[in-house]
Formats: structure tokens, sequence, C-alpha cells
RNA sequence: GGUCACGUGGCCGAGCGGUUAGGCACCGGUCUGCAAAACCGGCUACAGCGGUUCGAAUCCGCUCGUGACCUCCA
């Protein structure tokens, strides 16, 4: 089988999967600022880099996935002065900084379980890790690369920028950001506008802050990644990955951070996934298309038809590349739903058929061609495109257009639950007739029973109202040679 | 304004120089008392204009359109 390939984002072409000290593989993934409910642009890179996680333990390596939780801070960029996210809302609410962090942090984890993503090994908070962070700044410090402002602390981008190159994930050129950066009044601390802090001194209105030699005050944005990858993934890790929309100036940001304080570049591969939109348009709470994911699932948004499962939302997301905008739209999201269900019924339908002496189908070429899409940058729309080559197949196998031997049928089996439910993390719902209670399996076996007695007895009137009262209570009815089968539509 | 992506059939979405993507919808057909499901078949596109090439959705240029970022610390 060949190799796994990844799309790097500092080469900017797919390069062979070498783990620094295989068997174990090191992830670190941009987390939410939980300051907000959950909303669909979370769902993206969390089920990206959820299928990453799950493939590379299916693979056979050791992963540890850190994933964070930034708590601490971060200025609005359109607001108040001084003023950040966190604080703002905990002063809003009246509420303590961090029960706004406990609520929105809960929250988010409820959302991410809906969506079937496992939990990352760990889940580091920035609050957590100030000593580390202030470590750090000293370090930089030391080396020379920052310096001290009013009681703030920037990072010397230019000098940095002499010895190193500054820009090289984001593409961009130093002299272009200085030239293209606005003018701006107010605070002059910085020696160049584009130094970034790694240390800010907090004002009188500013509630999350910690005691350092600089200030009173609080890390930089940028830096928690830098501390919390290197404490728990050592100085160089495997994959780095996070939204394209991190991709300047956070990650360049911690590219040059961790570059100085361990003195070597930390990350191997850079995956970054895309972003998503709403019926053509990006999300925003302005637009009036801000969708949480909790309206999502409970179709309470104004641009929803309907309820969409979180399955439904997952299978969606999987079915575009992960480096590709994705239009949420209720066409799209039911195209999916249907197909997706379609996949499910021949996984249900795989378990029914019996073996054949002999196999009119290639097994092996269909295995070999999804994991060839998978270990192409996960490439999870061919991935799924093949998985239905495979439903017909199903199908026809189920008919005896098709014929499967034992072991060949095994295989089929086999590849479609690890692919399907170990690595896409696809759940098969459980309402089918199972769940929904022995009385009401009886009564409804009893109606069906009756139906085909009047079938037998050419009383189609009869039949067929039985089919309909049941079909509009929300039962699906389906005649089989030698019965009848039903299930309960969501 | 700058940098970087992207623009594919009714809708979504793969593709990265030559071969059917796939899903959904739609139209025929098989099966069925009629349906449903399933299967078979059909519809077969690549924003526009140039260029490179024996050959371009795929490479290059321009135009138009969309999106992300451009540090008053997401």
């Amino acid at each position: 089988m060949q190799k796994l390939s990844i799309y790097n984002t500092l080469s900017r072409r797919k390069e062979v999967f070498e783990p620094l000290n295989p068997p174990f593989a090191g992830m670190y993934v941009c987390g939410p600022t939980v300051y907000g409910d959950a909303h669909l642009g979370h769902a993206r890179p969390a089920i990206t880099f959820d299928v990453v996680f799950r493939y590379l333990k299916e693979m056979g390596y050791k992963v540890r996935y850190v994933r964070n939780i930034t708590d601490v801070g971060h200025l609005e960029n359109d607001a108040d002065q001084g003023e950040d996210k966190i604080a703002k809302k905990a002063r809003l609410e009246e509420l303590e900084p961090m029960e706004i962090v406990q609520y929105f942090t809960d929250a988010y984890h409820r959302e991410m379980d809906k969506l079937n993503i496992l939990k990352p090994s760990i889940e580091p908070r920035a609050s957590g890790h100030i000593p580390e962070q202030i470590e750090m700044v000293e370090n930089i410090l030391d080396k020379g690369m920052a310096y001290i402002s009013n009681g703030s602390v920037y990072f010397d981008v230019e000098k940095y920028n002499a010895s190193n190159n500054y820009g090289k994930l984001s593409g961009r050129v130093i002299e272009d950001l200085m030239s293209t950066t606005r003018e701006l009044d107010g605070q002059n601390e910085k020696r160049n506008p584009v130094d970034f802090a790694l240390w800010k001194k907090a004002d009188a209105s500013h509630i999350m802050r910690w005691k350092s030699k600089w200030s009173d005050g609080f890390p930089g944005w940028h830096l928690e990644c830098s501390v919390m990858s290197t404490k728990y993934l050592g100085e160089q890790f495997d994959i780095h990955g996070g939204g394209m929309d991190l991709l300047f100036p956070h990650h360049e940001c911690e590219i040059a951070q961790s570059k100085v304080a361990n003195g070597k570049d930390s990350v191997k591969y850079w995956m970054h996934n895309n972003m998503i939109t709403i019926n053509g348009q990006k999300m925003g709470k302005s637009l009036g298309n801000f969708i949480r994911l909790e309206e999502m699932f409970a179709g309470s948004h104004p641009l929803l038809e309907k309820a969409y499962s979180p399955v439904t939302v997952r299978f969606f997301i999987l079915q575009a590349h992960y480096r590709s905008p994705l239009d949420f739209s209720n066409e799209a999201l039911q195209a999916s739903e249907k197909g997706l269900t379609r996949l499910f019924a021949a996984m249900q339908t795989l378990e029914k058929i019996q073996a054949s002496e002999t196999s009119t189908f290639d097994v092996q070429k269909l295995k070999t061609d999804c994991y060839e899409a998978l270990n192409d940058d996960f490439n999870t729309p061919i991935l799924i495109a093949h998985l239905f080559d495979g439903v017909r197949a199903i199908n026809q196998a189920a008919t005896g257009d098709l014929k499967l031997n034992a072991t060949d049928l095994q295989a089929l089996k086999d590849l479609y639950k690890t692919l399907v439910l170990a690595i896409l993390g696809l759940e098969i719902p459980q309402s089918e007739t199972t769940g929904t209670g022995e009385l009401l399996n009886e009564v409804v076996n009893l109606l069906l029973n009756l139906r085909v007695d009047a079938k037998v007895n050419k009383d189609f009137a009869t039949s067929d109202k039985i089919r309909n009262e049941l079909t509009k209570l929300g039962f699906e009815i389906k005649d089989k040679k030698d019965g009848f089968e039903w299930s309960l539509k969501s």
C-alpha cells in the first residue's frame, strides 16, 4: 500500500508523511476561543483533524493529539479598545471570566460529542500555562529578539527576519507588510508596526490579568500555542493544524517565537482547512447567517428548512476536500442526507447477504482505491465516491446480480466498518426498529400482518389504507417477496 | 490598495495535460396489485477572452466574479 501524503502549507505541495519519532506521531491543532457558542465554523477544523487523528491511529501510530482551549483574552478587533472578548462578555453578563470560559467550554464539548469527534489526548488551556508563557517571554528576551516597552513585551520581527524568514508560511514579504500597514494613531509602543505582543500590560478595566516582572497583564495571543505545543509535544513535532484564517499572523508568529525559543523549526507539516460559507456568503454575525451548531441540529435558524442531524453535517463536510471552500445550503445538505441514508442502508443490507461459491466483484480493488484516496492528503470525497461504488455492488449482491464468496464478503464488511465507522467517524443512527419499544414493534407488525392478509385477499383498498396511514405517521414500509420491512424515519 | 486561494453539468462536489468521478434532482426502463427500495439506461459541464501543446477543465496571460488574510494582540 502506498504511503500517506499530506499537503504541507509550508512547502505548498504534498509530502510523504514520515513522523519524526515513529511509531509516535504528534499533532497540535488550534482550538476554539471560548467566548461564544460553537458554530458551523468550529465544525470544519474539528472534523478535519478528527479524521486525521483517527486515520493515523488506524495506521498504527501512537498519536498524541493536542487541541487547546483559548481562554485568555484577545482583544476585539472592531470593538472598544483595550477590552478582550472574554472580559467584555463577563462584564456584560456580570460573571467571573472563568464562568464564561467554563460555560462555553462545556457547550463546545457537547456539540463536538454530537459530531462524534474524539476527544484529543490533551486539551490544555492558555490560562493554565501562564508561568510557562512568562518563561518563554523571558527566553525570547534573553535571546535578544524581543524588547520591553511600557510594561509590554514585543517580538522584534525585523531583527528576527534578518537571520530568518518571517512570512515563509503565509508567503508574505516583510517589506510589503511594513509598507502596507495603515497609519495608526494611539499607542506607539512598538518599534515597528509588524512587531507583535508577547506580553501585554493590562489597563485598569482589564479583568483578566496576571502578575509578571514587566507588568500586571496577559500573554500575547500567539504565545500559548508555541508554549503548549512545546510542552506536550516537544521542541519538534509532526503536524500542526488549524483554519486558513489562522495562517497569518497567528501561525507565522508561532513559527518565529518557537524558532527563537527552541533554536529550531518546531513543526514538520503545517495543515490548514478551508473556510465555510452559507449560501455563498461568508458567515458573519452581522450578516444574519451565523448558524450555531445547536441551531443546526434543531433546525431552529431562519435559514434552515429543517433540522440536520450531526452525522449529516459531518458527512456533508467530509464530502468536500478539507482544503476547498465549502458552501452550506439546504439543497446541498438534503442531498447529503439522502446519500448518507443510502450508504447506511447498504451497510445494513451487507450484514444480510449470503456468501456465494465464487466472486464476481473485486473487493481488493475497491479497498485499494479507498486507501489511495485517503492516502492522497485525506481525500475523503474521493473515498466516499468509492464507497458509493461499493454500495451499488452490495445492493446487486443482495438481489443476486453479483456474487461474493465468504472471504470477499467478510473483507467487504470489515472494509466498511473500518472506513465508515472508525475513520470517517460516521455513526449509524439507532432509531430504526430497535429502541422504539417492544410494544410498538408488535403493534406495527400486527398491522402489517393484517395488510398481508388483505393483499392475499386482493383487498387493496385496505392494504393501501394501512400503508398510507403508517406512512403518514412517519413509517416507511417496504414489501418483500416473503413479507415486509419497516422503519421509523427520523 | 497588497498577498493568497477559488470559479466545473439543475444543485453540491472530485479532478491538477489525453480515459466514466461520486452524491442529490430530473427523464426512461426492470421489479411490484400499486407503491417504496433496489437495479439498468439517459441528461455529460468545466466564468469569459487570448496563448502554449499533437492534445487543456487541467499549464501561461488578461478580464470579470467570490472568499481568506493584511498585526488598534481573533
